[in-house]
DNA sequence: TATTAATGTATCAAATTGATACAATAAGTA
DNA sequence: TACTTATTGTATCAATTTGATACATTAATA
């Protein structure tokens, strides 16, 4: 059988599904940060050969909470769980959900069909993650993904629908959140330096701190313990190692 | 004809209409603030004879913002325009959509058609608007509405659905936005004094503020401008009057 | 004209923040 | 070993902000 046909099928088939089990016109997409090498970076998926690149998503269940989806997308795109998951948009424009550049591929290719049916009139509903880059494991046997990446938000390549904005909106709700929530936590590697966590937040307010004023606001907020001291075997006094203090349970 | 089978027949084709016109799965709520006699109120709608009420809501058309269909809902409901909208939480949980007080009430009366057209799993993007209580006509005209009613937030009646979980995150984030947002703005009439907008930061912060310090942290902001003084026949210092000041163009 | 009650503003101490200085120390170098 | 260097931990000081309180102003009334 024609390979091209057998996909048509296939696609059909989970065109089916996707009625029966899905509810309709409603997505969610994740935004997960990570801190690499002093850098924030957002976990992108390339578009088959456009060049283009879009989050994370899929699709809600009808039998489960908008949350429960998020998270389960997220575990099957990545293999991680038990993360903390924060709900700051939604993407609800009505001319949102068609790209020229999708409608545009997906023609060439011939799928007219999967082409209008991803041009259906979606909301999206926007959740932002932090993770550890390492403990991520992107899943690729996903149809039109070629590859991902790991984007520095200050320099992101361009981006499927309105996915550039969504992720504007998400850096600056990580900005508000970041002294109040305990972010830190799945973003730096434990222990770590005062001087690591400094550069985190430089990373992410995308600002400079003053050292000895940064050292003094983190030290007051009696979240972090001191584990002991680093030595670097380089000329200058150790910094202290830290872990972040367990939350109270209240 | 018999007038409840007509009715059932307009109840179809409007259902035929819903899934012509409108997204399956979504609605919008909003939680319309108002502030009357030093209280800070919530518009609520009353569930037929149940004792139950509800907040204002509807869906979304096909080819408009989901920010433009809560517009749309508030003008039909409320005749309110131009109001300020802030999109502040999405109700997303599986089992939200179904009420028992809803469903009983429904086939008591022999809806049952409706009653389970209304259970449809159903995710809710909600806003919260600011208002004031005189400027808003709220349209009885709807099936099932019996009555409105603005009730005190430190005092709600038993709610449908989630709805007063919805109110809860509404007031927090009400709370959060008050200083930075002019949000005063839509809910007190036009000149007035320092009292007065003290009054209304105690009844959305429900509690208690110096009042020198209030007015200092007030006047420093530079957001007011005084237009006068109002003379009300009583043995004081005639307070200054104020209104807001235009937000310049940036 | 004195009294009363609410208002506008000043004041003072405490807490917070920004800038800068300085002491401590791990390793390299002479 | 002593001195140097680089980075870290902490102290200090002024400027700003905040909470509490006092006091002066003033419109109506007795």
């Amino acid at each position: 059988m024609d390979p091209e046909k057998n996909h048509e099928i296939n696609i059909k088939q989970s065109e089916d599904r996707f009625r029966e089990n899905l509810l309709p016109s409603l997505s969610v997409n994740t935004v997960l940060f990570s801190y690499h090498q002093e850098r924030l970076n957002v976990l992108l998926l390339k578009f088959g050969d456009t060049g283009y690149f879009m989050l994370p998503g899929g699709f809600i269940r009808r039998d489960e909470d908008v949350d429960e989806a998020a998270l389960r997308n997220l575990k099957e795109l990545t293999a991680l769980e038990n993360i903390y998951l924060e709900q700051f948009y939604v993407a609800g424009n009505a001319e949102r959900s068609t790209d020229p550049v999708v409608v545009e591929f997906l023609k060439k290719q011939g799928y007219e069909k999967i082409s209008s049916w991803l041009s259906q009139r979606n909301v999206s509903i926007c959740y932002l993650a932090l993770v550890n880059e390492k403990k991520v494991k992107p899943e690729l046997n996903v149809q039109f993904i070629s590859r991902y990446l790991w984007a520095d938000v200050t320099n992101l390549p361009p981006l499927l629908f309105d996915h550039t904005t969504i992720i504007e909106k998400a850096l600056s709700r990580l900005q508000s959140d970041m002294d109040q929530k305990l972010l830190s936590n799945n973003l730096l590697n434990e222990p770590f330096t005062m001087s690591d966590l400094q550069k985190l937040y430089e990373a992410v307010f995308q600002k400079k701190f003053t050292r000895s004023n940064f050292q003094r606001k983190m030290l007051k907020r009696d979240i972090l313990a001191r584990v002991g001291k680093k030595y670097e075997g380089r000329a200058h006094k150790a910094p202290y190692l830290y872990r972040f203090k367990k939350v109270k349970a209240s």
